[in-house]
This record gives C-alpha cells, sequence and structure tokens, in this order.
DNA sequence: CTTATTTTGTTCGATATCGTACTATATTAT
DNA sequence: ATAATATAGTACGATATCGAACAAAATAAG
C-alpha cells in the first residue's frame, strides 16, 4: 500500500496495514488449502486432516469440545468430522472417566499412519515452493506469524 | 513420476518451515475470519465481504468465472455468492458484450457503501491488534506475505 | 440436600459448498 | 464453411456447515 491513504488519520493507518496483513493471510490459506486438498484426496478432507494432524502434534485424549474450540468452529461440525474420522477408523472415541457426559479422542495406529503418510506426500511440494520464496524469508516470516496467532488466539475470549 | 531423495536433509528442513508455516497462516485465518464475521453480521458473509472487497479494489467488470479463478473456489459456489450480492443490490449482473455466454460484474452504489462501511467497523478492531503486535512487525511481515501469496498463485497453474 | 445454571454432545433443519451434467456460445481444426 | 473441442454459466443432487432445541451430567447457589 503506497501512502497515498495519509489523509484517512493516523488512528486508521494502523487498522488499515492489519486489514491489508489479514486479508493477504486469508489469500493464502484459501490458495495452501486448495494445493494441499489435492495432494490429499484419499477422501480425506482438510477438515479431516487438520484435526488428525492437531492429534498428533498435541497429544490426542482430547474431548471434542476441546477440538472445537481449538479450530474456532461450531461444536456440531467437530462433532460431524470427528464422525467421518470414526467411519474411517482414524480415531476411536472412548468416554470420559472423568466426566459422564464427555468423550475422548482417541488417534488408531491407522490414524497415524495416514496423518504421517500425508505429511511425506505434502512435504515435496512444500519444499518446491522455498525456491521462489526464499527459506530465509520463511524462516524470518514464522515468529511473526506466531506472535500473531496468540494475539488473535487471545483476541478471541474478549 | 521422480521419488524425493531422501537422503536430502535440506530439502526435508525446507518443506517442514514451509508446511508450519501455512498452518501458521491457516490458523490465523481461521482466527481473523471468526472475529471478522462476528463484527459483520447484516446479513452479510465472509464471502459476500470477500468478493465486495475484491471488486472494490481491483475493479468490478469482472466475468463470474473471473471472480472465480482469483478466489480459488468452483464456478458453482461463485455463481451462488454472486446471487446473494444480487438478490440484497450490492451488484449488478450485466450481458457482456465481448462474449455472448458471458456475464459481467458490477458494484453498485449500495455495494460500495456497504463495503466501506464494513471496513470502517472493522478498522478498530484491526487497529486495537496492533499495540499487542506491533506496526513495525505488521509491515515488516506484510511484504513476504505478498511474495508467498504470489509464489502459491503462480503455483497453482502448474 | 435441593434446585438452578452451565456444559457436553447429539439430532434436526436451513443454508452453503461443490461435483456432475447440461445448454449456449466461442474457438480451433479440417 | 463445417465439425470438433473448449469455455461460461446454470440446474441439481450429495454432502458439509452451523444454529436451535434437546437430554444427560456436572457445577453453583440457596
Amino acid at each position: 500500500m503506497t501512502k497515498s491513504n495519509e489523509h484517512d488519520g493516523r488512528d486508521n493507518y494502523a487498522g488499515l496495514v492489519m486489514f491489508e496483513l489479514l486479508n493477504e493471510v486469508g489469500i493464502i490459506a484459501q490458495l495452501s488449502r486448495t494445493l494441499l486438498e489435492a495432494r490429499l484426496d484419499d477422501g480425506l478432507t482438510i477438515h479431516h486432516f487438520t484435526a488428525l494432524n492437531h492429534l498428533v502434534r498435541l497429544g490426542d485424549g482430547k474431548t471434542p469440545m476441546d477440538l472445537a474450540r481449538a479450530f474456532q468452529v461450531p461444536k456440531t461440525s467437530m462433532s460431524h468430522t470427528l464422525a467421518g474420522l470414526e467411519k474411517r477408523g482414524l480415531i476411536r472415541m472412548e468416554p470420559n472417566p472423568d466426566d459422564g457426559r464427555g468423550k475422548l479422542v482417541r488417534l488408531t495406529d491407522s490414524g497415524q499412519a495416514v496423518r504421517n503418510r500425508a505429511i511425506q506426500d505434502i512435504a515435496p511440494d512444500m519444499a518446491s515452493i522455498i525456491p521462489q520464496f526464499g527459506l530465509e524469508d520463511a524462516q524470518a516470516t514464522l515468529p511473526f506469524l506466531r506472535k500473531l496467532r496468540v494475539v488473535l488466539d487471545k483476541a478471541r475470549d474478549k
């Protein structure tokens, strides 16, 4: 963005930068989602993969509500995603011993394997982007994005 | 089809960094979408707003297919979004004088106004994030994201 | 302890997404 | 010019999203 918007005032300037930034993030997310989905199709959707990936990275034994909150989706949507994963044998639902209402989500071996293989399949595509984007730039950007994610994550409970 | 060389640790590392980066981008996009949607609700969805914003920023007179390609959504989805915008009087569909099959999307004054007001409504929220994230960091991150967007945009026609 | 409130997860219905099939027009090849 | 192929947009159906209403269990209040 150029400086042609200076008449908008100082208060607005920061907001516009932030808006622009999140706009770019949205476009990138959309593009990478499409790219990812094409490399994924074993009938596995983005939601399935994202949930699996989360369970592998942060550990299973979460409740469905934990996951719904983590992804900022309604619990009914998470319920549907988990039903799909269970039908495919990638997770198991156990009763929660600490809460008679609740359940716990457990990864199956198959779920682990499917997630790992998906990562393997996707990695070359990710690597092929680096020569054009630059590894240094990617490494430089990552801390900013982590910080932004944390800030937004805190902002949502307000 | 060439198998990726497993002995090459660098490729693997770069892929992981890229994967991590896009993972953060995905989470941020999801969080900001939820945040945005809450501040938006005049019956306007994210898709409506995004399309309007695109038309304001890059000019109207685009075909539905132009927009579908720009957002990487199927033409049937774009058709649905545009139908919603037209029903709300925010765009008009004209026949394309250069192509008897096609149409052109025109912003109405109302569409312009609704988009501008949405931006105004959202700007304070965006600005409130800056004190925690940092204006300098936001400005530093933006060029990287633009570059990444361009790279991904090119990568999709492979 | 009893009652009220909150929270977890499901069912159900309205709307959204997107693939397939189709029509109409445009482009390319012969 | 005619035929073959490609492209823009629509119709429709299968599946996905998500809000509302609900039942069951946990927690808070009295």
